[in-house]
DNA sequence: TGCAACGGCGCC
DNA sequence: AAAGGGCGCCGTTGCA
């Protein structure tokens, strides 16, 4: 007979946590999460201050389920006929609620938030405010869930801190009462638009189809509760007479230009660039005070950051994403307009706060925020292509490709495709009868694989020239593919969308986590859909001789020098190292080498070059012997000798990696020379540790590099553009005339910027390379 | 036919 | 014992 799990603690505590059921170690002891969930849940209310004594822990159902399958307490598959006994559980949990009255329920789970409030969906739920019996009521994701896939924990962790400061007072919050303006005469819009100049704050947000290429609203959210929506298209015709249309237009164009209006945005990218686009709104003029989504990715850049989530965090209102789609009529899309902006609003309002808190408020001012209008204008620019170079290279690609593969087909007898991982795993280790080459997959276990390593080793060790044809088919493949044939805009430019902190993709704002972790730019192809990833055009001639400067223009290239390698002598205060990059008149890596092989550096090859290279890189970066051998072709023992000389040479580089150790231990938060605050949520451990150290060079170095970008912006002489940022470099454009010294005046006064690190000024140098197209680049001689 | 997961690969 | 971090895009595959 199964043993029943009775709840467990202080029915009189103000907080409770009702779970689904419970699990094998549970039924064995007769205690309520006691098991791995158990662990999970201890560990978070650990962090988040809450004492379990101080708590009451029960389970909707009592009984542990065979095989754990909560189905069983449901008549049907779909799930929605709850049997006998989960009615009677559900009634159960009620009538305790009832006749105890905590201040909060937390709900864990899919089972619990259905008992409580008859609603679906934990992750949709997860972090509003609900109420059972008049009583409060937090959904929170259960901990069997973090178990399985730990990226949910960090939610978790804050809905809890959202429970323990809800479970201080049993009363709800203060209802909204919202005040949503729509369904407005043309006479009225005007009026309410020109209302709108008045108002300090305006958060806006625009509904577009994708379909029509349309904006369909836009929203201006004027307080956490006040909201006006004004309709353009609907149901693919204008809502208005033509000439209603441009007078609309022209009053938001006005409001937009009124200097004194602070605008909110979430996304602000997103809908400047369609404003801009479509209703030719100068995006350089709109005062954009707050852009929510990067703010919020600025301190939280591992997590969501779609509005629902900002929502749920920074907000009283449970989730409303569940609206009726297109189908609900008009009203529906401009309540839903209305209620984004003026939650937009109100989490501007409350992140700002947080910012503060976290002393990096000043750090979004000054270098996320006003990256924003800048990175909009690369992008609406893109690169002049090359279009007779272009279709030249693709037809020669195209011809080796036809070569190479009748060559593969004739040696292999079928059609074998290099591309398919599948079919290569067959050919090679079944039909070739190879021993398996195994690699580290992305969640890090040892699987079989068929990359271009594994091909070169089987090559090295087997001698098969068809292994040389494959690669060979792989690359030309994947330059036609992805780059050579990337999709141009209208105007024959390609065009890209640079990523400051997430991006929403698809139009029910189901949430997407984008944007880097390490504040970093990333690139991709642009909300048209169109364009590609320009941070990763490869370097050979092939593909960057296409991209060529406009008429009348020579591309600048302006990178910073070794720029991680200094980031790290200075926040590691290795003296030695500083000194080497700073001072050392020769070749840096090749002075480490000539250290090391006790020789001169102009003894050093180009192979022990690269070598040190990988040395330094490893070393700052903790990577282990394995791997810094497989890099550089050498046993471990000898990649190991090699780290322990750089840690010897440089010691401070080890004290370092332990104090980020030590202060991600104390308080999950690094803060960065430039002020950047990032909190972390991983698992302990050295991942964790490696993460942390990865993270505060490379950050140093792309907000540098921001920051010149956005001291440039605004002062660039006429003809000059800025076009890409690819980390540590920018790639420009300049009038062909432009005299080499003004240029390296320009970019050296913009670009090299003294940033203070422990206490010393460090200045990365600029090397400027200047060309006609992207592949021939060449020292600018001053 | 459309979608998501995955392997593979380009860059810093 | 062994361990690199960070991105985005393409094609294939398997499933709905």
């Amino acid at each position: 007979m199964p043993q029943l799990v009775q709840g467990e603690g202080n029915r009189n505590a103000k907080i409770w946590l009702i779970g689904e059921a419970p699990g094998e170690q549970e039924e064995k002891q007769g205690r309520p999460f006691i098991g791995g969930a158990g662990k999970v849940l201890d560990g978070i209310l650990h962090e988040v201050g809450i004492q379990r004594s101080d708590t009451y822990i029960d389970n909707v159902i009592q009984r542990r389920p065979p095989e754990n399958n909560f189905n069983i307490f449901y008549k049907d598959k779909g799930k929605k006929t709850p049997t006998d006994e989960l009615l009677a559980a559900h009634q159960r949990v009620r009538e305790l609620i009832k006749a105890y009255k905590p201040n909060i329920v937390v709900a864990l789970g899919n089972e619990a938030l259905r008992a409580l409030t008859e609603k679906n969906q934990i992750t949709h739920w997860r972090g509003s405010l609900l109420e059972c019996e008049g009583v409060k009521v937090l959904p929170v994701i259960q901990p069997t869930m973090v178990m399985k896939q730990y990226e949910h924990r960090p939610s978790v962790v804050l809905d809890l801190h959202k429970a323990k400061a809800q479970s201080l007072s049993p009363y709800f919050p203060p209802p909204y009462k919202d005040n949503f303006r729509f369904n407005l005469s043309f006479e009225e819009t005007i009026s309410v638009i020109r209302e709108l100049h008045e108002k300090e704050y305006i958060a806006f947000d625009i509904e577009t189809s994708q379909e029509l290429g349309q904006i369909m609203c836009i929203g201006f959210g004027t307080s956490k509760e006040e909201a006006v929506c004004i309709p353009i298209f609907y149901s693919k015709t204008s809502w208005w007479t033509a000439e209603e249309e441009i007078a609309i237009i022209k009053e938001i164009r006005e409001l937009f230009a009124i200097q004194k209006i602070k605008f909110i945005a979430q996304n602000a990218q997103f809908d400047l660039v369609y404003l801009a686009d479509k209703w030719g709104i100068d995006v350089d003029r709109v005062n954009l005070w707050m852009d929510t989504m990067i703010a919020f990715h600025c301190v939280y850049p591992e997590l969501k950051k779609g509005l629902s989530f900002l929502t749920s965090i920074y907000t009283n209102r449970p989730y409303y994403k569940n609206m009726p789609g297109s189908g609900g009529g008009p009203d529906v899309l401009w309540t839903y307009n209305c209620l984004d902006t003026v939650v937009t609003y109100e989490c501007a309002m409350e992140l700002r706060k947080e910012l503060d808190e976290f002393k990096t408020l000043r750090f979004y001012e000054e270098n996320s925020h006003k990256l924003i209008k800048a990175i909009i204008q690369m992008q609406r620019r893109g690169i002049k292509i090359d279009l007779d170079r272009k279709k030249k290279i693709d037809e020669a690609l195209q011809m080796d490709l036809e070569v190479a593969t009748l060559r593969l087909q004739s040696v292999v007898g079928y059609t074998l495709n290099p591309a398919s991982p599948k079919q290569m795993k067959e050919f090679l280790y079944e039909d070739l009868g190879l021993p398996p080459v195994y690699k580290k997959n992305a969640l890090k276990q040892q699987v079989i694989t068929a990359d271009e390593d594994a091909l070169e080793t089987l090559d090295e060790r087997y001698n098969l020239p068809i292994l040389k044809l494959i690669i060979d088919i792989r690359h030309i493949n994947k330059l036609l593919s992805t780059y050579i044939r990337a999709e141009l805009e209208p105007d024959d430019r390609l065009k890209c969308a640079f990523i400051i902190g997430g991006n929403m993709k698809d139009e029910f704002g189901e949430e997407k986590k984008g944007g880097t972790e390490t504040g970093r730019l990333s690139s991709r192809s642009n909300v048209y859909g169109r364009g590609t990833n320009l941070q990763n055009i490869p370097r050979g001639d092939l593909v960057r001789s296409i991209f060529i400067p406009d008429p009348g223009c020579v591309f600048i290239n302006a990178d910073l020098n070794k720029a991680e390698a200094r980031a790290v002598a200075y926040l590691a205060r290795e003296e030695r190292l500083r000194n080497m990059l700073d001072n050392t008149k020769e070749d840096f890596y090749k002075f480490i080498a000539a250290t090391f092989f006790k020789k001169g550096v102009a003894a050093i090859t180009d192979s022990e070059r690269q070598t040190f290279k990988s040395v330094v890189h490893a070393a700052n970066y903790m990577v282990g012997e394995t791997k810094l051998g497989k890099t550089i072709g050498c046993p471990k023992a000898r990649a190991r000798e090699l780290l322990d000389f750089y840690y010897a040479l440089c010691p401070s580089i080890k004290c370092w990696h332990m104090e980020i150790k030590s202060t991600l231990s104390k308080s999950k938060i690094l803060r960065t020379p430039l002020g950047r605050a990032r909190m972390f949520f991983g698992r302990w451990g050295d991942d964790l540790i490696r993460e942390g150290v990865a993270y505060v060079p490379q950050s140093t170095v792309s907000d540098i590099i921001n920051l010149g970008i956005i001291r440039a912006y605004p002062n660039l002489p006429p003809g000059w553009e800025i076009l890409l940022q690819i980390h540590d470099a920018i790639l420009m454009q300049v009038p062909i005339e432009t005299p080499p010294m003004h240029i390296q005046k320009f970019v050296k006064h913009y670009l090299e910027i003294p940033v203070e690190i422990n206490d010393k000024m460090m200045t990365i140098p600029i090397d400027i390379k200047v060309g006609m197209n992207w592949a021939k680049m060449a020292k600018l001689e001053v």
